[in-house]
DNA sequence: CTAGGGTTAG
């Protein structure tokens, strides 16, 4: 290799972007190193592989030389194989094919099929595997244990194990990848008997089973495998706790993190962000804080996917100020999720022209928004009543971005039109969709039929909902104050009766608050523990100040049945919201924040009762229930009374 | 000069 080759080629490694790039080739044209077909393979692999976007830059590159070689179409398939969009490597490799004097390896192979399995066709896939069978290497090491991986991808555990069986002498990874094939397939006896079989275990054959069950949410198995294995690596580690945080075991994921860092080495990003989690979705703000202290003291905060998690971890926890200030905190390194992050943040709370901003900020960047930044995008928009702007952006993400909505975009657009009153714009906009809506498009619109008081849409929609999830509670719960709201109460009873006979559970409403370094839980109505007995004592006294001082008059509605106006009234003061306020009234310090998280959405009565609580107590008060925050202060809510 | 199995945020 010449010294001009290898100065170039260096130069050629460093480039990192793809402005960078085509200057660099525009040079080599010129210094006439671009003939040598080494050189254009390498230049091929960077452009595929380590330079983001520059995938079609290295396709067109590849028909522009007149012999491109066998490892030029490998490189191509193989970064397509890992893009967006995967079915391109299918493509590619079709037309290496057809060129007739390239001939496919095994590397060509091991790379469609990966590919197949990214977009988890089972016809592709087969009929890449046949393929390879005419080229005789459907055993080749590599070759098998990628397809072994796609069909257990596919779901087609049977095929997997065929292919297995016909290897002449399979390796461990081929033993891992089978087993993970059977746990794809929910086959977990057959898992647990290959593992069994199994004369040599390494760590990643424990690390298979582990992950194994956690993905299935056998979790009390996967405890029993981590309590098993031999040696615990911080893979092991990281999978049980991210097994924990996505299983909504917050208390193990909590637990295991501490036993985490008293025994062994650092926690790695991994488990990190897995802890992180489970704190965004309890609402563990104070657990939230230490972890970040500990991110910052060990020398994490370089890391791109910890900064995401604090940013969501601050945002869900209610803390905005600290969620911005991580993130900007990292200007230079910013991936989609940071933006998606910090946009949907704003808009949990409220926020709307703020999240918009952002997103115009982003796309100024640089940074390409995917389909989940817009389903952000379109939340803030419709949490904020900005149906002109939802109506712009939703159009744009198709005409300039080139993103197919899917059924979520419609999705929001109906919460959009419901949530603002215009019900029948809703109505036709789901009837006009290119993809049949789901139930939950329609229970979006049911509520806001509710929230409208428009019965006979109300019931309209039901029936459509009768079609596609005709026992869920919620709907049934939403249909009942409809009902309620007009004083049709023989309906609501009617609805309660129905759901009595047919045995259909209501999901039980339970609300969280942080006293101290402790949450603790409440339930509608319940008078089990001492702090239920103190909570209903209090809410009592709060109630009498709110009807003396501020003029508060409950509101019934939410009740469920026709029984004296005392007796609704009852009810209502049970729900769990309150009873989490009047706690944390009675024991927390004054001037510091309430911080409530609710599992469903936050009744009307309770909203108001969190207003003047914030007002004639002086306190703050922030509700993060099933959608969204809602910060009182001082009488008012940030949602603005539109949510 | 390219690969296969286990953990990562919105």
């Amino acid at each position: 290799m010449s010294i001009v080759t290898d100065h170039c080629l260096s130069l050629l490694t460093s480039c990192k972007s793809l402005r960078a790039l085509t200057q660099i080739h525009g040079f080599f044209i010129k210094s006439g190193v671009d003939s040598d077909s080494y050189f254009n393979g390498k230049l091929i692999l960077q452009c595929a592989i380590s330079v983001p976007g520059a995938l079609p830059y290295a396709r067109r590159l590849l028909f522009c030389f007149p012999e491109p070689d066998a490892f030029m179409f490998n490189t191509l398939v193989r970064g397509y194989s890992g893009s967006d969009e995967p079915r391109n490597a299918v493509s590619v490799f079709v037309e290496m094919m057809r060129k007739g004097f390239v001939f496919p390896d095994s590397f060509s192979f091991a790379f469609v099929v990966k590919a197949t399995a990214n977009f988890r066709s089972l016809r592709t896939g087969f009929q890449m595997h046949c393929q390879a069978l005419k080229h005789g290497l459907e055993s080749h090491l590599f070759v098998a244990t990628t397809l072994i991986g796609m069909y257990g991808e596919c779901g087609c555990v049977e095929f997997a194990r065929k292919v297995f069986d016909e290897m002449h002498q399979p390796n461990l990874v081929a033993w891992n990848a089978v087993i993970t094939a059977c746990f794809r397939g929910n086959d977990f006896s057959k898992a647990r008997e290959i593992f069994d079989n199994m004369l040599v275990k390494n760590h990643t054959s424990w690390n298979v089973m582990l992950a194994g069950y956690t993905k299935a949410g056998e979790l009390e198995s996967a405890k029993r495998i981590f309590s098993e294995m031999p040696h615990r690596d911080d893979v092991s580690w990281s999978t049980l706790i991210v097994g924990f945080a996505h299983n909504g075991i917050f208390n193990d994921a909590f637990s295991y993190f501490r036993e985490l860092q008293r025994v062994e080495m650092r926690p790695n990003e991994v488990s990190l962000t897995g802890v992180l989690s489970a704190c965004s979705q309890s609402g563990a703000l104070e657990f939230g804080k230490t972890i970040h202290g500990f991110v910052e003291k060990s020398g994490y905060s370089w890391i791109v996917s910890v900064n995401n998690a604090l940013i969501d971890m601050y945002s869900r926890c209610g803390n905005v100020p600290m969620a911005r200030l991580v993130f900007q905190g990292m200007p230079d390194k910013r991936s989609v999720v940071s933006w998606t992050s910090m946009i949907a943040g704003l808009a949990m709370h409220g926020q709307g022209e703020e999240a918009i901003r952002l997103f115009n900020e982003m796309t100024k960047s640089g940074a390409t928004p995917d389909g989940i930044s817009f389903i952000s995008l379109l939340y803030a928009c419709s949490h904020a009543g900005l149906i002109k702007e939802g109506e712009d952006y939703f159009s744009k993400m198709k005409r300039v971005y080139h993103i197919e909505p899917a059924i979520e975009h419609y999705g929001c657009m109906v919460d959009l039109y419901g949530r603002s009153g215009k019900l029948q714009k809703a109505y036709n906009f789901i009837c006009q969709m290119p993809i049949p809506p789901t139930a939950i498009v329609w229970r979006t619109l049911l509520g806001a039929c509710s929230s409208h008081g428009n019965i006979e849409l109300a019931e309209q929609v039901k029936q459509r909902l009768n079609e596609l999830d005709p026992n869920n509670s919620g709907d049934l719960v939403l249909l009942s104050n409809v009902y309620a709201t007009a004083g049709k109460w023989k309906d609501v009873a009617c609805i309660r009766k129905s759901m009595i006979v047919q045995r259909i559970k209501k999901t039980t409403a339970w609300s969280s608050v942080e006293v101290g370094k402790t949450m603790y839980m409440f339930t509608a109505g319940e008078k089990k523990k001492g702090i239920d007995i103190e909570a209903h004592e209090k809410l009592k006294e709060i109630i009498l100040r709110l009807r003396n001082e501020a003029g508060y008059a409950p509101e019934l509605a939410s009740a469920l049945y026709d029984v004296e106006e005392e007796e609704k009234e009852d009810q209502v003061s049970k729900h769990s919201e309150k009873l989490a306020l009047a706690f944390a009234v009675a024991r927390l310090p004054k001037g510091e924040n309430i911080r409530i998280v609710k599992n469903l959405r936050i009744c009307r009565d309770c909203h108001a009762v969190m207003k003047l609580t914030s007002k004639v107590y002086g306190v703050e008060i922030v509700v993060r229930d099933r959608n969204r925050f809602h910060s009182f202060k001082d009488g008012s809510c940030s949602c603005r009374d539109y949510w």
